[in-house]
DNA sequence: AGTTGCTCAGAGAGCGCTCTCATCAGGGCG
DNA sequence: CGCCCTGATGAGAGCGCTCTCTGAGCAACT
């Protein structure tokens, strides 16, 4: 298709060698072809405001006939500007692979980066000598900023961030010590407690009345935050009925045992996520118990390849986490937009925290 | 850490402003430090061949104090070097989410990137309208190779990135007309054909004669080369014993209940993949047929977060996914560094194809 | 002693772009 | 009729880097 718009480029550049890649056009090129100065080009390239309409067409055919190309290198040399964002990704294997969670996020960042025709760098941290790689990357200048994930108690990536003087946005409630009120951090994540509130209410409202929870590693706040959700409603309860998984269906089936073993008589659970739910009904039905007749279980995330799939399918708290992405991706766009905040006090840069709800299906 | 070898460029500096952000150090004003040319400094930068000790010494020392980092669109625009790959996905939200897979591939494309000092960039295309967007950002000039990733019939990127003049390598044998025969078509797949046949050569040891399957959609390579293994060994089978799937659990299942109808005496399932695989189980147990006693199954992938899952564990082919990731960007990373594979009749860029092997669980 | 060959350092020319600043044309005003 | 203001254009100075080319210095040869 733009073959045909490119072939007059070729014909009129001095014949090259066949197989020889041909030079790309420069602004230089396309000022001379349209009979203006490379100012007057780079106008046009650049949105045209402030040129004689008449010249303003003949530079815009001028691009068209050579098929001409910005060169970003340059344009990054002058602006300072890269028009790309790192999102930089430190989880464990296990996680990141199992977890369509990371894959949704990374389309909603993506989706609204792209719109903002940002791109997207995509930064994975595997182990300790990566942090210095990454940080490496970052002071390189490649960037604009950052966003940063599910960072572990006292991750170091914030604070590299903050020393190469780059923007950031953080996904998931930072756990350390004073995050919370610090300036410049800014966070999107999911109202887990308000969601933990939901499930346990929902068992509640069926009528349960000897309900367990499998929460996740508790050095994440997510888990945390699902926890004391359960508690809300809970706050007398039987902390036997309270076991620590890892996220993942076999960390959950292992939780599930220990619940079974310490209060045989339990008649609802509430995972802290679709895998260790998924866990969880594979050892109770080992167990003998049905669900949801003898075990309600209600999981969190709502990620559609386990939720749906389970025996019985999963009722579960839905986190909208493309939007969670998505709303990472829009609050950094506006401070890189906004020059005041780049400064140091100015501003106030919201966190932003998204509602989360209930998916009815079989298990509960 | 690096804070404290960084201090002194900060106090070497004029008093910046607090707040502002203080400039850049330049190879300029380490060369100065060092009290040598921007020449000999810019040699230690790159490697510091051809450079007495001596100075080697007092540049680096220059380097360190200034926490100098090299300024990468400067040296691009002169080197037109990124040092960045592209990796194009174009696929379907539902596997994209679904399917591990991508995320092992794409783990060991980044590791051997990184391991390459080459930058990843993920682009992902949803709509038909990316395919324009990606286009022009790769002739953008901001890679110097390109990922491609499970083609369909008639993909345009391969086209795009050759027309931009971009060296790329396509993941999974790319099925269009002429493709194999086409020079500078590179890619890398696994032993799809070979895997197929060890799951239906392990179902016919376990004396199954009535051998199902379940493909992924034939306009995909790797599905139909999985149904060429299958009837390497039934040459002569039952038509009816084949169905299509899509890859997802869903389409799995419906093939399975499909072939449960036509054929209600199999004994045996070969799945294309392991989510398909488990859609069948399901069905099979609502079936009330028991699995392995009843109906054999055997998936493929090994898909640690499915296969290890199921009720029954499954059986299935496994190839390595990250291995392959990490063969396309070595593969990628050769032709890039050999500069007679970018002109065009030269060298013979070859593709690789990765073994499977069967990984036996309770299911067969 | 003259020549050649070699190693190492510096000078300087760009890479392709943006952006400031000077210039110039034209219109409204005193 | 001259002045200033506005708006459109071009000239040119870099952005920070690499790399070629020149030349200095020195050892080894004729």
């Amino acid at each position: 298709m733009a073959d045909h718009t490119a072939r007059p480029a070729h014909t009129a550049q001095p014949a090259a060698e066949p197989g020889a890649a041909l030079p790309r056009p420069t602004l230089e090129s396309v000022a001379e072809r349209a009979g203006v100065s490379r100012a007057t080009a780079s106008r046009v390239v650049n949105g045209g405001a402030g040129v004689r309409a008449e010249l303003r067409e003949k530079v815009r055919l001028a691009v068209d006939e050579l098929g001409y190309v910005p060169n970003l290198a340059a344009r990054t040399l002058v602006t300072r500007r890269n028009g790309a964002v790192a999102v930089v990704v430190a989880e464990p294997e296990s996680r990141l692979f199992s977890d369509p969670f990371f894959a949704q996020h990374l389309r909603g960042i993506s989706r609204e980066l792209s719109a903002a025709d940002n791109q997207m760098l995509l930064l994975l941290i595997e182990d300790q000598r990566d942090y210095d790689r990454v940080g490496r990357y970052l002071a390189g200048g490649h960037v604009d900023g950052v966003l940063l994930f599910s960072l572990h108690h006292a991750d170091p990536m914030p604070e590299t961030a903050r020393r190469v003087g780059l923007p950031f946005v953080v996904g998931g409630r930072p756990g350390w010590p004073g995050a919370e009120s610090e300036r410049d951090l800014v966070y999107v994540d999911s109202d887990n407690r308000g969601g933990a509130r939901l499930a346990v209410q929902h068992l509640r409202s069926l009528g349960r009345r000897r309900i367990a929870t499998i929460t996740g590693p508790l050095d994440q706040t997510s888990s945390l935050d699902r926890l004391d959700g359960y508690r809300d409603l809970l706050p007398d309860g039987d902390p036997d009925l309270i076991a620590e998984g890892d996220f993942t269906p076999d960390g959950g089936g292992r939780a599930m045992a220990e619940l079974l073993a310490r209060c045989p008589d339990l008649d609802a659970v509430f995972a802290g996520s679709d895998a260790m739910a998924s866990g969880a009904l594979k050892v109770l039905r080992e167990a003998g118990r049905r669900v949801p007749e003898d075990v309600a279980v209600v999981g969190f995330d709502d990620v559609e390849s386990i939720a749906a799939w389970t025996d019985p399918p999963l009722t579960t708290v839905r986190q909208d986490i493309e939007e969670m992405g998505r709303l990472m991706a829009r609050l950094l766009l506006r401070r890189l937009a906004d020059p005041t905040t780049s400064a140091t006090r100015v501003a106030a840069p919201t966190s932003v925290i998204t509602p989360t709800h209930l998916v009815i299906r079989a298990s509960a």
